[in-house]
DNA sequence: ACAATCTGGTAATAGGCTTT
DNA sequence: AAAGCCTATTACCAGATTGT
């Protein structure tokens, strides 16, 4: 039971963005034949790497629109300039990602009738989600920074650090995706990070 | 330790608008 | 009008994590 819905009240249930949502993962893989695939070649392989960790994706986009509003694609290639063209998200993944957090409250798409593109901006709701969840989302961008080899904005990160800090991810999800903090548990959980992130900003 | 589940990511594909 | 690029969705696979 991984839900995993970082601790948040949406106004409206999470339902289905068009309505088909068909997870088709798990159960029916509804396999249409005669659909040819995996002609081999392409973008450095299948299941090469997994890039970022547990849903730092929607972190990683988050950010970006946080910083700058932009559509799908504008996105796509951001994280691809930002990667030194290393790694390219495929819209698939991305796509699905925008709509998701749109459902969520925390972007907001404002369609341009001349182009049909979406442009993606983030809402209040976003922005508190990036804040709350900081740590993560640094943590998110440093791993993807830092697997290129000296091209991170960072500069020179030890690399205790961003252990550090993915051991804390760890820590945090697996104490959030057990049962259910209690409100004491909750605040004690947010005094916590809220000290650590003062101790952060006095080094 | 094994099995089931979920998340993350890629490839291929389809439709729409822009540009030449 | 045709071509090309941008946008968006679906299907499948691979790895990791969780539960038993």
């Amino acid at each position: 039971m991984r839900h995993f819905h970082f601790g948040h009240h949406h106004s409206h249930h999470c339902h289905s963005p068009r309505g088909e949502h068909e997870d088709g993962l798990s159960g029916g893989r509804g396999r249409h034949g005669g659909e040819e695939r995996m002609h081999g070649g392409g973008r450095g392989g299948r299941g090469g790497g997994r890039v970022f960790g547990h849903g730092g994706l929607r972190f990683v986009l988050l950010q970006l629109i946080a910083d700058k509003p932009a559509h799908g694609y504008e996105l796509i290639k951001a994280i691809e300039d930002r990667l030194g063209g290393s790694y390219a998200p495929s819209p698939g993944v991305v796509y699905p990602t925008l709509t998701l957090l749109e459902e969520m409250g925390y972007l907001s798409v404002e369609m341009a009738d001349t182009g049909g593109r979406k442009r993606y901006s983030i809402t209040a709701s976003g922005r508190e989600f990036l804040a709350a969840n900081r740590d993560t989302a640094d943590a998110m961008m440093a791993r993807m920074s830092g697997g290129v080899d000296g091209a991170g904005p960072r500069g020179g990160r030890p690399p205790q650090v961003t252990r550090a800090i993915e051991n804390l991810k760890l820590a945090m999800r697996m104490r959030l995706s057990g049962t259910p903090l209690t409100e004491q548990q909750a605040h004690d959980f947010a005094a916590v990070l809220d000290s650590a992130a003062q101790q952060l900003e006095r080094i």
